[in-house]
RNA sequence: GCGCCCGUAGCUCAGCUGGAUAGAGCAUUCGCCUUCUAAGCGAACGGUCGCAGGUUCGAGUCCUGCCGGGCGCGCCA
């Protein structure tokens, strides 16, 4: 209904032109807001403020000349000059109603949009290192992606979902290593754990695979291991210059092999867990991108030639530097290190192109705020490879805190106590975790209330708006229970009988869904979904406590039920988009 | 020091990409169940939109400078 008013307004200021009433360069694009006020009709427009100094007309009487142009529309009952000159259209009541219609008729598909014409479109979020389960940090990044994907479809982009696999690299040795540490202990070795090793359980329980399945057939004594490494930072050491040594002890006394075989260990591992945990969160992909797979096929090697064709390497204290402050970033970076191996940064920049190579028209990586300061290197990358940064869209968010009675929940990845998104999704259950995650925007600290997303009261949001689509089938039910059949045709062929402001008001909100879908994936904001869902469902309860809807008038009656299974089926729809269940019964 | 993000009601936050009298929820106070789920509804109270300039018909929204908070500034990933 939007796009249509705003054809009509933009129809009416090209014929101004055309007839020479208005000069051609004020052709601009026709806006249309929803009034705060009821008053001031369904739709505003301010374009004859926004035209009337280049036009060198008074902006009422440019809305009276834009207003005679437009006539008389079946769509529309009256319009309005208002204020300075804002154009208020009111709807015709017909042409208000006929969203209820429109829902019913098309379901789960009310709201999908073609803005998007099916270009592709990648999102990559989450992409936590496979070094141990993921924390309820990584929890709004995976709510986040989930719902600005679908958010994406539903507006008609073709949405291809991605995980980057950090599979390659030095973390991925330090668990191999921590693991192979917890190993020995579980062998009865008395060997001290590495300060930067990874400390979590889950570490003991990979290494009691490796015991189960080898014995201590793969162990070696404390002597062999320890014999002449750099001291650790408890004994006065620095910690990286020791795992880095026992990392390459490890290798030596392993072999390739054997090594291999308890760095897959821990990689496999991890990466079930965080795909069942995902999966158990509502969040499936498309791909599991693998850093590694970038160097085997030698994409990280040619990205690097590539660089360096174009003049843009050069050599310093034997380490390969990229030109990246040529293209806004605020100093060079190094792409290969004095010791030849090639940095996440180059892995990073092969894989972006990688991306673009796939064809997709655009990329979207969701990254937590800590990460802002890498986003000007990739930009400069992308640049230097012929690829408009504009196609990039790095989306930032931020960190969320977790409360529990009024007390922050402490967390501590060092020490290996971090609340993981699986005792969070235990605690809260998957659907709380989810609406709570996105319930603000990205760019937003949140403040995420355990108390608050257990409870169930009004208190809650997700409640409050599931509440609305169970009562929805509740009243369903009582009509069943009554003997009484709903005739939806019926109801829609009495659509004026819903006369109260209660239901004006939802008719208004159900016909703003479509609208909603559009700007939140423009804007990647699914918060906007869950604005409007709690405002929706407050739409509903305020209705439900004032009318009856199972009332002796047929026409009526159906008339309003009708209205009920049309709130109940975007909020059904709001809800999908946002990861959470529409239950019929609470 | 430099860069990015954020400052809106006591608290947590919206504010539709510059519009009309700045809105919700929580908290507080007062009401509503013999009626479709009270996991609900209504009402009241609550604001120098961090501060100061600027841009213009019009600024919470854009620009500049301060103040306050978060984060980042590795041959880590």
């Amino acid at each position: 209904m939007k796009n249509e008013i705003e054809f009509l307004i933009q129809s009416a200021i090209i014929s101004l032109v055309n007839a020479g009433a208005l000069p051609e360069e004020v052709a601009a694009e026709v806006t249309l807001s929803r009034p705060r006020e009821a008053k001031h009709g369904d739709y505003a427009t301010s374009i004859a403020l926004q035209l009337a100094k280049p036009a060198r007309r008074k902006p009422r009487e440019l809305a009276e000349a834009i207003v005679a142009v437009i006539g008389e529309d079946a769509r529309i009952e009256r319009i309005e000059i208002a204020g300075p000159g804002f154009i208020n259209i009111h709807l015709s009541p017909a042409a208000r109603q006929a969203v209820i219609g429109e829902i019913l008729a098309a379901a789960e598909n009310y709201g999908r949009s073609r803005l998007g014409a099916g270009r592709k479109v990648q999102v990559e979020f989450v992409s936590a290192n496979p070094t141990g389960p993921l924390h309820v940090g990584h929890g709004r990044g995976a709510a986040y992606g989930a719902a600005l994907a679908e958010l994406l479809a539903a507006a008609g982009f073709s949405v291809h979902r991605e995980y980057y696999v950090n599979d390659a690299g030095r973390q991925m040795d330090i668990l191999a290593v921590s693991v192979w540490m917890r190993y020995l202990q579980r062998c009865g070795i008395d060997v001290p754990f590495p300060a930067n090793a990874y400390k979590g359980d889950y570490v003991r329980e990979y290494a009691e695979r490796l015991y189960t399945q080898e014995g201590d057939g793969w162990a070696v004594s404390r002597q062999q291991l320890l014999d002449n490494l750099p001291p650790d930072a408890p004994e006065g050491g620095d910690k990286e210059t020791y795992i880095d040594a026992l990392i390459a002890r490890v290798r030596e006394l392993l072999g390739d092999n054997r090594y291999r075989f308890v760095f897959e260990l821990g990689l496999n591992l991890t990466l079930d867990d965080i795909r069942d945990d995902l999966a158990a969160f509502g969040v499936e992909y498309d791909e599991w991108f693998s850093e590694r797979s970038l160097t085997e096929r030698g994409r990280v090697n040619k990205v690097i030639e590539q660089l360096r064709d174009a003049n843009l390497l050069y050599e310093k204290n034997g380490a390969l530097w990229f030109r990246s402050s040529e293209f806004g970033d605020e100093k060079d970076r190094v792409v290969q290190r004095d010791n030849g191996q090639t940095t996440y940064f180059a892995s990073d920049i092969a894989y972006h192109l990688d991306k673009f190579e796939r064809g997709f028209e655009r990329v979207i990586d969701i990254w937590g705020a800590d990460h802002h300061g890498y986003i000007p290197r990739v930009m400069a990358a992308l640049t230097a490879l012929g690829i408009e940064a504009e196609r990039l869209d790095v989306l930032l968010v931020q960190f969320a805190i977790l409360y529990r009675g009024g007390e922050r929940v402490q967390m501590s990845t060092r020490s290996g106590s971090f609340v993981t998104l699986r005792e969070l999704r235990e605690e809260v259950g998957k659907d709380a975790a989810r609406f709570f995650y996105v319930m603000r925007a990205a760019s937003q600290h949140l403040d995420f209330d355990l108390d608050l997303a257990k409870s169930q009261s009004a208190d809650n949001p997700v409640y409050y708006i599931q509440y609305a689509h169970a009562r929805v089938a509740s009243v369903m039910r009582q009509l069943a229970e009554r003997g009484l059949a709903h005739d939806r045709a019926r109801g829609l062929a009495h659509l004026d009988r819903l006369t109260s402001t209660h239901e004006q008001a939802l008719i208004n909100l159900l016909g703003r869904y479509p609208e909603l879908i559009e700007s939140a994936a423009l804007a990647a904001e699914p918060h906007q979904i869950a604005q409007y869902l709690r405002e929706l469902a407050q739409g509903f309860h305020t209705w439900y406590n004032a009318e009856q809807f199972i009332v002796e008038d047929a026409e009526l009656r159906d008339a309003r039920l009708d209205l009920c299974l049309a709130v109940q089926q975007v909020i059904c729809n709001g809800l999908h988009l946002l990861g959470v269940s529409a239950p019929e019964t609470m």
